[in-house]
DNA sequence: TATTGTTATACTCTATAACTATA
DNA sequence: TATAGTTATAGAGTATAACAATA
């Protein structure tokens, strides 16, 4: 089959995110790493103390969901829950020393394989996937 | 924070394909579709007679995790095992009428909304989308 | 009242390892 | 030996609903 108009976008991008998920966990093997916990620690590595709602917002999921995430990385001392500095109904986020080495490691690892993938590309078409992501997004409201 | 080089494909590919699993959860809640069944049902509604291993490689999952996925498909009745026409040591999957109609469905609705991302963006734009999905996953070989 | 977060609960997703059957 | 698939098991991801605390 594989018509010409069948979908292409959706398929595509679960492939790929499951392709990263893939890598995450072998590239982090030695600690023990997955995805959702690689991303929130190099989240954390670039934004210092971000309430738990922050984390909500930035990444979509149901803040039950990052309670879930984070009790676990808080169990494995990578992160700390800590008063917010102006507000007594938020919940900080601190990571840890060691939180903060792997964190700085994943997103530094993510880092290089997006320059090798923009050196391949260009930079306008790194744009032009950041515009479908975009558009995407705004469809599927 | 948010230094000038961090990060960006990644978080914006998991973003979108959160989103993506919202969106099917939402339109599919009547008859309570996950993702994951979402894309195998409109795969095969697009393949008919695909070998379990088809999806394997497909999707890139193991072979375990598709093992459960078409068990609770054929527990409710959309797919069904069947032997393969050719080989005795592949398992064909076969849509049964609810599914098909069930797969038909999502594969319409990504349609759609795969049209209208394009129609916003253009194709040159899609097919850069695609472009920088390709380099990716080379990288992340 | 609305927002932020936790708890309790329940599935789904996904993987590894050991196994069977077929090629 | 290599490939295709299942079983058993386990942990992670994710959601809903009910709740408490704060704004």
């Amino acid at each position: 089959m594989d018509d010409y108009n069948a979908p292409r976008l959706a398929p595509a991008l679960e492939h790929a995110t499951h392709a990263l998920g893939l890598w995450v966990e072998r590239t982090f093997r030695d600690v023990g790493l997955t995805q959702a916990e690689a991303h929130v620690l190099a989240y954390l590595a670039r934004h210092p103390n971000a309430a738990i709602n922050d984390l909500h917002t930035s990444f979509g999921h149901k803040r039950s969901t990052l309670t879930s995430i984070l009790d676990r990385l808080e169990a494995r001392g990578w992160v700390r829950r800590v008063p917010h500095p102006t507000s007594r109904r938020l919940v900080a986020v601190e990571l840890t020393e060691a939180g903060r080495a792997i964190g700085e490691r994943v997103s530094g690892a993510l880092q290089t394989i997006e320059e090798r993938v923009r050196a391949k590309v260009g930079d306008t078409v790194i744009g032009d996937f950041l515009a479908v992501i975009h558009a995407l997004e705004e469809e599927l409201q």
